[in-house]
Order: structure tokens, then C-alpha cells, then sequence
DNA sequence: ACAATTAGGTAAAGCGGTTTCGCTTATGTG
DNA sequence: CACATAAGCGAAACCGCTTTACCTAATTGT
């Protein structure tokens, strides 16, 4: 019962009378054993309790069964990201589901410190995925001149497979919405241009902006995604003396700090200013009003992330794929005309 | 640079001309080398790229490095979960920051069916942390028995170490906050009773409901903790009548759900009832108007989780601890008298 | 009836480390 | 100067599993 009496394969063998071959064969559904000799050492085998050393198994194998994450350490809040923890834990499930475990890159392991090559190496990690890397390690381009296997959740500068959001589409869904109710004066709160995504939801934004002649708009690139960020971006919006109609801003968060810098300012959303948010989190469906917002297909982006990380494992070459966005419409936005 | 040049500690050995023997003390800073020739081994070392690996490290110390996390896989939504997400988080880190690696317990690695118990053997695991259990396993007590480390971030019927936080202290705090605002009709939406502290915080508001005379009470038990209970419930007290001057839920989703049941059918909070959570997830202090919520110390709970396993895994005796709670009063109640 | 297969099983090497124990030298002591 | 001690290093066993290559006995074909 304990952990103590692990018995090994040896053991194991000694104690059905065959072996250590014919047991590691029967073992793992490989090599001509008869029925007979098969089901005696099953069942020898449970009866002692006898579980496989997945150390030893990985070292004669050379095979892990390892995938690992890098979840980009200091930003934000890890696994409590509402955005990212949705992709992370829907990747997980699928590659479970095939075997696979997954563990965080992690280069203190050991107490010994490792750059994630050098954490890949030690491990035999077979494949990695890099759930945000925005922060964008110096160690990266190392690791991906590996090829060891490699997948994204993000688009970025770095030449790796990815499955993404159509952010520039996403720009122009909002933008398009915001015209369609009649608004003239739309000002675009974006998130750091640093990252691919903030470029492109802006990028899609002003094409659309840019279409329409009489229309007035205006872009305010905030630090990073905070709520904070929306909120001092919103402050400065109301103490630039004159409000847009409507502002998009290129993340919930933003959206909310946003709502809240001109709820504190007696400005109602949507009565005095509309709002649209960017990434639909899970719970901005119960603010109030309740965010109108670009919906991302998180459960997606991690389902096919797991698929096309598995793919390559398998050998297959994959491309990177481009999933379509969509607009919520909820309460944030007004009609003006 | 590719991952397949690699060397071993043979090689290693051979390089330099040393012993194998000699190159492990070196790499590991045990036994007696002389300073010229540890500088030489570990200059060729890292001119090699050499690193180690885990799996025959692990398999000739018999040691792992590994803790495992059971997350309860069915129930909620994994990562994504906003409470135990940052449970899980920061005790994530502490583990980190001490050379442990966490990973969850995975029945399918390698695609063998395993139970807690085997996985926890196959990968020798040194510790397990219990995050949310409930949905207990019939797997749980054999792994508790065969005396591995174990922590857990819930109380439960099982007897192992555990840090919590005081749910009937909570429930009282909370009795306690509207009483004082006068609300002589109060509703307490419980958390299933299954759970410990769905009971816990139930018996905390009746004490003190039982000890104020003239008070009336009400006790409606959901069937869980997500949003559409609090929503379902909070209907069955808008059916049935008469409205309580103020509505206590179990859980911040059933608050959640509940003022949206209410807003609903034009009852308005605080105005027409008031309504305190919890649990204060992250995002309440967002939602309009903010919720007023009982709070725990989720980031502590991880992090003296980690400590105490950390502990036990040193061999020291740990004991439960029980952390404190307070009550954050935001925008959802008003004063009656 | 005899060669040719096939079924069933085993010995031993290999995976990549760590560690005990013993063997030389170098150093310290009286 | 003889001798005890310590410093520096290496041989080999061990951790627990897989797999190749080979062997024997039974089965098959003709």
C-alpha cells in the first residue's frame, strides 16, 4: 500500500518465473508471447502492484511524453489570465487526451538555472508551446533554431506555426459597428504596439476609419492591457477637454478601466459615450452594462494549437492558421442615429 | 545548436580526459576536485553544450523534482477558474523558486490508464497538492494512505494537512455587515452543501441569525456554485413572493447570477435589495455596481500551501492552518435604518 | 520423414547518470 | 626521515526499463 514496496520489473520477472524480457514485453503489448504465460504475468503484476518506472522507460526510450509551456513568467497574472488560462486549459485537455502531460518550462528546475533549450535538453521535451511571449525572451530564437517542435498562440516576430485571431478583421468589425450606429467621432484606445496583435487591431481600425470620409477618430496607444492602462487612457480622453462618442479599445480590460475612469466622471456608458471592448472574457458578459465586445474562439486557438503541435510530433509539416473574430453585441454601444 | 549533438557525461568525460566520475563530482559540485582541473571540465562542459539529463538523473537519485497537482478535471473550467487559478498560481511559483516543477496528475500518461496512486508512482512524484477536490475521487483515500506529502487548499472529510481559509467566520462576517445596516429579512443562498464550505459559511450566517431575535432568515442551498444557480435561485425568490430586504450568496457567481435574475425583473440592488458574495474574485470590483463581497486570501492560501508541502517533503511535521477573512464592502448595499 | 518456418522465450547491452570504495600522490607531523 | 593523513581521481556497480539477436521446440509443407 505504501509507496515503499515498489516492486521493479525484476522483481517482478523473479516472481512470475519468466524473464525480464518476456515480462517487459508482456508488459507493453509487444513481441510473440502466448496467452498463457501473458495473463499469468498480468496478473502477477497487479497482484504485486507493479507500475513502470516512467524514468527508467524514458531514459531507455528517449521518449518524454513531455510537452512543455512557456507562459510567459512576469507579465500579468499567469495562470489567472482570463484570456490566455482559457487557451492554456483547452491545449491541455487535448493533449492529455493523446498522452501527453504538460509542465511549465521551468529554469530554476533542479535549483539548477537553464535556459529553455537547455530546460528542453534535460527534460527530452517533445514539442513546446508558446502560449505569450510578448516580454520575448532573448532565448527564443535559440530554442526555435532547435527544431524541436513549436507552436504559438500568439503571432509575432519570431518564424513559428501559429494559430491566431484575425486582429486586423477584428479592427475593422468594431470600427465598421461603431459607423454603423452613426458615430462620428470614435477614438481607439490600443494596446502596446509592441505587440503583433495591438498593431493589427489598429491597423484594421484605421482602414476602416480612413474609408469613410467625414469621420473623425483618433488613437491613444496605451502601456499594456491593464485595466489601469484604460482607465489613465480614458482620464486623458475627458481631460483633453472635448469626448468622442464612442471608444474601442483594443482589450476588455481596457474597455473596463476605461467605463470605470468615465463612470467616476459622472460620463454614463452607453448614454454619453459606447464602448467596445476586444477578447470577450469570459465574465464581461456580466458587467453592467454588459460589454459589447470582439469575441476571440479561445477553446479554439487551444484545441488547434494541441492538434498542430501533435501534427508535427507526428512528423507532419503544419502551417499557421488564422481563425475568424466576431462582434458581440450587448449594452455598451448606443444608436446616434 | 540542434537538439540531436547531444553529448553525454561519457563524452564529457572523454573530452577532458578525466574520469566519468570525476565529471559528475564537478558538474555537481560534490566530492574533492582540484580547482584547475573543475575549471577545465566545466569550461569544455559548457563549450560542448553539455546538459545533463533528467530522466537517468532522476532514475540513478531516485529523486524527482516533481509535485503534483490534482485539479479537479471535470467540475468548472480548469485554468480558467478564477479562484483556484490564483491558488494555483502562486503556489506555482513558490514550488518553482525552490527547484520543484509541477505538472497535474495525468490518468492517460502515455496513454495508460493510471489511478492518483500509480501516477504518482511511475513519475515518483515527491509531493501532490490537492486544489479542488471536491467531485472526491474514490482514488483519493489509497493515495493518501500510501503517505505521500499532501497539502490541500480545500477542507474536505479526508484527513490530510490543509490551509483554508475560516468559511464560517465568513459567514458570520457577513450576517453580521447586514444586520448592521439594519436588513431585518435576509436570504442566504448557499453553496452545495457537499461542500465544506458551501456548510461552513452556512452555519456561520445562522449562528448569528439565531442570536438576533427578531430577525427572519431564509436558506436556499444551489446546486452549485456557477452563475445560473445564483440566477435559477434568486428566481425562486422572486416567484415565491415576498422579497428580502437582502440576499447573502455563497459564492460570487451566485451573487453574480442572482443580481442578474434581479435586474431582470426590474428589481434593482442596491436600491430594491441588497446582495453580498463570496469569495471576491478578481474581476467583482469591476462589475456595475461593484460587489460587496466576503474575501479571502486566495494568493496566501497558494503560497503557504507550497511552504507546508515543501515542509513535509523536508520531513518536518505540518499541521492545518486557517487563514482569516474579511468583508469588502463596495457598491451592492444599502443601509436600511 | 526431413527441411523450413514460426512461436515463445532469454541473455546481455544500452540508455545516462551517481556513488562507494579503493588507489595513488601530496602534505603535514614529530 | 618515516609515517599518518588528506587530497584528487577512477573502476565498477547500480538505478529500472527496452530491444536486438539468438536459441530451442513445435509446427508446417511437401
Amino acid at each position: 500500500m505504501s509507496m515503499d514496496n515498489k516492486i521493479n520489473i525484476y522483481e517482478l520477472a523473479k516472481a512470475t518465473g519468466y524473464s525480464v524480457s518476456t515480462v517487459s514485453k508482456t508488459i507493453n503489448n509487444t513481441g510473440r508471447i502466448s496467452e498463457s504465460t501473458r495473463s499469468k504475468i498480468l496478473e502477477k503484476a497487479s497482484e504485486l502492484n507493479y507500475v513502470a518506472s516512467y524514468h527508467a522507460k524514458a531514459l531507455s526510450l528517449k521518449k518524454s511524453w513531455i510537452i512543455a509551456v512557456i507562459f510567459n513568467d512576469n507579465l500579468w497574472s499567469g495562470f489567472s489570465h482570463p484570456y490566455f488560462s482559457v487557451i492554456l486549459e483547452n491545449f491541455k485537455r487535448k493533449v492529455e487526451a493523446s498522452g501527453y502531460e504538460v509542465t511549465f518550462i521551468n529554469r530554476n528546475m533542479g535549483n539548477t538555472k537553464m535556459t529553455y533549450l537547455e530546460y528542453c535538453q534535460h527534460r527530452k521535451v517533445e514539442g513546446v508551446f508558446m502560449v505569450n511571449s510578448y516580454g520575448l525572451s532573448k532565448q527564443l530564437p535559440e530554442l526555435i533554431a532547435s527544431g524541436i517542435p513549436i507552436i504559438s498562440s500568439e503571432v509575432g516576430s519570431l518564424d513559428i506555426p501559429s494559430v491566431t485571431s484575425d486582429d486586423v478583421r477584428g479592427g475593422k468589425l468594431a470600427a465598421e459597428y461603431l459607423i454603423g450606429l452613426g458615430h462620428k467621432k470614435i477614438t481607439h484606445i490600443a494596446g502596446p504596439l509592441y505587440t503583433v496583435s495591438g498593431q493589427n487591431r489598429l491597423d484594421g481600425f484605421e482602414e476602416v476609419m480612413k474609408q469613410h470620409n467625414n469621420q473623425e477618430y483618433d488613437v491613444l496607444v496605451a502601456d499594456n492591457y491593464g485595466f489601469e492602462d484604460g482607465y489613465n487612457k480614458a482620464l486623458e480622453i475627458i481631460q483633453s477637454g472635448t469626448l468622442p462618442t464612442a471608444v474601442f479599445a483594443g482589450g476588455d480590460w481596457l474597455a473596463l478601466g476605461a467605463i470605470k475612469a468615465f463612470s467616476n466622471h459622472n460620463i454614463a456608458v452607453p448614454h454619453d459615450v459606447s464602448v467596445v471592448g476586444y477578447d470577450d472574457l469570459d465574465f464581461v458578459k456580466f458587467t453592467n452594462p454588459a460589454l459589447t465586445t470582439v469575441s476571440q474562439r479561445k477553446e479554439e486557438i487551444g484545441d488547434k494549437c494541441a492538434t498542430f503541435l501533435l501534427d508535427q510530433i507526428a512528423g507532419k509539416d503544419v502551417t499557421s492558421h488564422i481563425l475568424d473574430v466576431e462582434l458581440i453585441e450587448r449594452e455598451t454601444c448606443k444608436r446616434l442615429n
